[in-house]
DNA sequence: TAGGACTCAACC
DNA sequence: GTTGAGTCCTAT
């Protein structure tokens, strides 16, 4: 009898087994339909001898697969990297075999519809409607509806003319192909420095093996143009490239550049994507018919037929650690699948991580890098502002300086972007005469004020409430006074200091759709923004040649909170903004309002001098045992009953390995209430996890996970490397 | 005594 | 994760 070994979609489960029935053929990879209980659950075909199994399962147990969808298999690679980022994560196999199998609608297979086109006859009775129709109709082929339109008569004449055969059926598969990009379209001129780190990267893509490779270069420096010349060599290679973007809102800028350069948009796979376009791109990517994939994170899981080269975007960016679900870091894993794949990977930033600059120095990835900005355009000036010495008026936040700065670039018909990574009007708003704070109900973190639509609302689970008339512990009535600035409170600032300049507030509450990105670039592009007042959604991937002043509102902003990475984000965040000044010919400047411009950070931000802070940073980090020299795992308890958490926290806390026993290789911190006690209306608390390098914590925190119990209601989370220590 | 809230074990 | 079975409890 023939048995095959399946990892259904369930978290809960490993694999089980099960009969294949006749006349039905099934290999490893093969996406499966397999009974599981009452119900019917998809699953993956695994090689039986890869993944840990309970007890054997009779024969006469199991039960017959109900089918096989008409898709392909997943690769071997793909299953390696499944099961590396299950173990690495300590997450469930299936919850990543989920982020493969993103489209549900995809794997039943093909789906036609009818179109109708001219045939050439001419019908008996040639009404004038069925005239027009026919003549505006011409060679176009198209549904009845659209036909209808395009000859403006009404439906049943087209029905009417299929009858008499002017017009006939046309099966169309409803995904249609995408259009190959030229890699000859655009081919840019490139300066002999980018010419020269193409090269390299090229050759790697031609020699189809696993290279890393850090690509290295100030913004403006042209890494885009550099990297697009190994993805023109893939595509002549007729191979599959990802491209990988922190963000969806960098999606659309980074489509139009592609289009410019290969004539063609590439495929984008984002969570916004509508559930016919996901289909259409997972069957695309699986036939291995589209050639380039533009995504968020989640791409990187999906069944490419023929991937022969990943591209990581601004590689730096701590968006790319997922902090739901399977805790992943796309970075990471990027280079995995490229291990896996035998294929190269690029990481493009002008900051990398100080991560990858140790494997960069320990000789695991090579380095290519790019000198100075393109063409003409120079680094911008950075000038700190002390907040202290200069303090802005009472009640402002823009320090007088800068005003000085803003008004000399508008005389100049300059643009000018003002950054403050805060969304809303006040991060903070309190009663003036009771002290009454507006708090979450489901969290423990402050309502923010949001005046463009008068509502609070909280920015960790998306809870708002409209703004009250009256306080509502004392009564009184307009007694709310905004503590603190937000990006909306800035640009009001702006508007009474500048009546005539006109003003965008970009956030994700203002561009929160790639059409509204589009907009704001062309809005941008025709000058018709004087001032953007934004967080950072604008500092990353814009090129606005008119943009050339930038101003930092609270540069101190990111450093509290004691995060391992505090300083290096800081570092990261405002030399992206910065790099948005002087993009094109006019020179740039950068003024970053601190209260602390002693900072070592402040301090390498306005000398310029990245490698005097990167070595002070990695040096600290050595010391502390941070990574990359150490290793970090959270392990979050959360529940809705708070002792419930507590109890199993503190269980699970007594459970910890005995150091003794590891050597030392371990600490277990805590537990202590998470910094966010309360989240979405479950209280959590938070053991951190500090290993050696060498020491194999995944394992350790297996074992240990696995003697403790705990009730049902509580929920534990291992976050191992991670970002966040919320 | 029907129905609701809850726990528990099995799912191949 | 989801389901059905089993248990206890309570409102009628």
């Amino acid at each position: 009898m023939s048995r095959a070994r399946v990892l259904v979609l369930n978290s809960a489960l490993g694999p089980l087994y099960y009969r294949v029935p006749h006349g039905m053929s099934v290999e490893p990879g093969s996406i499966v339909i397999a009974p599981l209980g009452p119900r019917q659950l998809l699953g993956v075909v695994w090689e039986p001898e890869r993944m840990p199994s309970d007890a054997e399962v009779g024969d006469n147990r199991l039960r017959n697969l109900v089918g096989v969808l008409p898709v392909p298999p997943l690769a071997a690679p793909l299953r390696r990297l499944i099961e590396w980022t299950a173990d690495y994560y300590l997450a469930s196999p299936a919850a990543v075999v989920r982020m493969a199998l993103a489209s549900t609608s995809a794997l039943e297979g093909s789906k036609t519809i009818t179109e109708y086109r001219a045939t050439g006859e001419v019908p008996d009775r040639l009404t004038p409607q069925r005239e027009q129709a026919l003549e505006r109709i011409g060679a176009t082929q198209g549904l009845i509806r659209e036909l209808a339109a395009i000859a403006e008569v009404s439906d049943a004449v087209i029905r009417g003319l299929v009858k008499t055969g002017a017009l006939e059926a046309v099966e169309v598969d409803i995904d249609s192909p995408f259009p190959a990009p030229d890699p000859a379209f655009a081919a840019p001129a490139l300066s002999p420095d980018q010419r020269a780190a193409s090269a390299t990267l090229v050759a790697d893509v031609l020699k189809r093996a696993f290279a890393p490779t850090l690509l290295d270069g100030v913004t403006g420096s042209g890494k885009t143009e550099v990297y697009f010349e190994a993805v023109a060599a893939a595509i002549r290679e007729n191979r599959q490239c990802l491209v990988l973007l922190p963000e969806i809102a960098l999606t659309e800028p980074f489509l139009k550049r592609f289009a410019a350069r290969f004539g063609v948009q590439p495929v984008a796979w984002h969570s916004g994507l509508r559930q016919s376009q996901r289909r259409r791109a997972w069957r695309g990517i699986a036939s291995g018919q589209a050639l380039v994939t533009v995504g968020a994170r989640s791409a990187l899981f999906l069944p490419y037929a023929n991937l022969g080269l990943i591209v990581v975007d601004e590689a730096h960016e701590t968006s790319f650690k997922q902090e739901e679900g399977v805790h992943y870091h796309a970075r990471d894993v990027a280079v995995m699948r490229g291990k896996f794949e035998q294929i190269p990977v690029i990481l493009a930033s002008a900051t990398p991580a100080i991560e990858t600059r140790q494997q960069v120095a320990l000789g695991r990835y090579a380095e290519v890098k790019l000198p100075g900005r393109w063409g003409a355009a120079e680094m911008p000036s950075i000038t700190a502002i002390d907040l202290i010495a200069e303090p802005p008026e009472r009640g402002r936040w823009i320090a007088p300086r800068l005003i000085t700065a803003m008004t000399e670039t508008l005389e100049r018909r300059e643009q000018v972007l003002l950054f403050l990574n805060r969304r809303g009007y006040a991060p903070l708003t309190l009663c003036r005469t009771c002290g009454h704070r507006f708090q979450c109900p489901n969290c423990t973190a402050w309502m923010v004020e949001h005046r463009l639509v008068r509502r609070l609302a909280c920015h960790h689970c998306g809870h708002t409430e409209p703004v009250p008339k009256v306080c509502p512990e004392c009564q009184n009535e307009d007694t709310l006074a905004a503590v603190g600035p937000g990006v909306e409170r800035i640009a009001d600032e702006v508007t009474a200091l500048f009546p005539d300049a006109k003003i965008a507030v970009v956030t994700s509450d203002t561009m929160w759709s790639p059409a509204k990105a589009a907009e704001f670039v062309a809005r941008m592009e025709a000058h018709d923004i004087d001032i953007v007042v934004g967080t950072q959604l604008v500092t990353k991937g814009y090129h606005f040649p008119n943009l050339t002043l930038v101003g930092v509102i609270d540069a101190d902003l990111g450093l509290d909170g004691g995060d391992l990475r505090a300083s290096e984000r800081t570092f990261q965040q405002i030399m992206q903004v910065a790099g948005r000044a002087g993009r094109g010919a006019k020179p740039g400047h950068v003024y970053i309002q601190t209260h602390s411009p002693d900072a070592a950070v402040m301090k390498a931000l306005v000398s310029g001098d990245a490698e005097a802070f990167y070595a002070a940073e990695t040096e600290h980090r050595r010391e502390a045992g941070a990574p990359p020299f150490g290793r970090f795992a959270g392990i979050v308890v959360s529940s809705e009953d708070q002792a419930a958490a507590l109890e199993t926290a503190r269980l699970i806390g007594r459970a910890a390995p005995n150091p003794d026993t590891l050597a030392g290789a371990m600490e277990v911190y805590g537990p202590a209430p998470a910094p966010l006690a309360m989240l979405r209306g479950r209280h959590r608390y938070r053991l951190l996890v500090h290993a050696k390098r060498g020491l194999d914590v995944q394992d350790v925190i297996r074992d240990w996970l696995g003697g403790v119990e705990w009730p049902a209601k509580v929920r534990v989370v291992v976050d191992v490397d991670p970002y966040s220590f919320v």
